[in-house]
DNA sequence: CCATGAACCTGGTCGC
DNA sequence: TGCGACCAGGTTCATG
């Protein structure tokens, strides 16, 4: 389901029910979800301590107890929202806990998803890359990191220690925005070019966060809302209609094993 | 170092 | 209507 903007608005949608407040109880109706720690830890380590803040990192939503963190990735078609009663008729429910009178519902039809306990942030950041939407991510800072190694551009991008946050649907519309075939190798991109790949990846993201994201099927944020997004893509999804810069029609092909939408008139290799 | 394929799961869609 | 094949916003591990 989620890349940044979509994490980012799943986080600040459940932030102001939770922050402040602090888990009584947790209920597993898939094990596997929590994926490093058991109910007992949880009895220990996170029940009844305050949720100090709730915050994004990369496509991870953490959840700071100041002591330790929760974290949670939605993977593929994970949910996480606060709902003030359990809908019995969900069918899919892998983890609630509850808080205060409501509930936080993590519902994941195809139960990729995971949650994880650790100390502090550090873990994370060390197999994590930079932040797409901080200054981090320069004209600079990319041109260097292109040019030292040799990567199919598209696979590069959805690489996490990289550059976090991009998935499958903002590669594709970066790479649209700046003119570059997918299979381009990361050492052969012309400045000018990487210059336009920056810009359009903060562009994308942070147009799509004030859309709420994308969706496609599964995504919602706050039990049912949907990311309108959707409606600004330029690529991903759109084969067989019309390049909006060129007349030339979209093609999709595979990339680095995923589904991958071209216009191969603005986008030569 | 880099690319590829499989695995983890369920459900929707498409062609016959 | 039914059934099999293929596909899906992600990540990780094993293999050349």
């Amino acid at each position: 389901m989620p890349e940044l903007p979509e994490v980012e608005t799943v986080t600040q949608s459940i932030k102001r029910h939770l922050v402040n407040k602090s888990f009584s109880s947790i209920k597993i109706r898939w094990p596997k979800t929590l994926e490093n720690f058991s109910t007992y830890d949880f009895e220990s380590k996170i029940k009844g301590r305050e949720i100090v803040d709730i915050y994004r990192r990369a496509k991870y939503i953490i959840f700071d107890f100041k002591s330790c963190i929760m974290t949670v990735h939605l993977r593929m078609t994970g949910k996480l929202y606060v709902v003030p009663k359990i809908d019995k008729n969900k069918k899919h429910i892998s983890v609630y806990l509850q808080f205060s009178d409501k509930y936080l519902i993590y519902e994941d039809t195809r139960k990729f998803g995971r949650f994880n306990l650790y100390d502090n942030i550090g873990v994370l950041n060390e197999k994590l890359g930079i932040e797409p939407l901080t200054e981090d991510l320069s004209f600079n800072w990319m041109r260097q990191n292109l040019r030292n190694r040799s990567r199919q551009i598209k696979s590069l991008l959805l690489d996490q220690s990289f550059i976090v946050g991009l998935g499958n649907i903002y590669t594709d519309e970066a790479l649209w925005y700046a003119k570059i075939h997918p299979l381009s190798k990361s050492d052969s991109i012309p400045d000018e070019k990487i210059k336009k790949l920056v810009i359009s990846i903060k562009d994308v993201l942070s147009k799509s966060i004030e859309s709420g994201g994308t969706t496609i099927r599964d995504y919602t944020y706050d039990y049912s809302y949907v990311g309108n997004y959707v409606l600004s893509l330029q690529a991903y999804g759109r084969k067989d209609n019309k390049c909006n810069r060129c007349d030339n029609l979209i093609t999709k092909h595979v990339v680095a094993q995923r589904g991958t939408y071209i216009c191969l008139e603005c986008q030569k290799q």
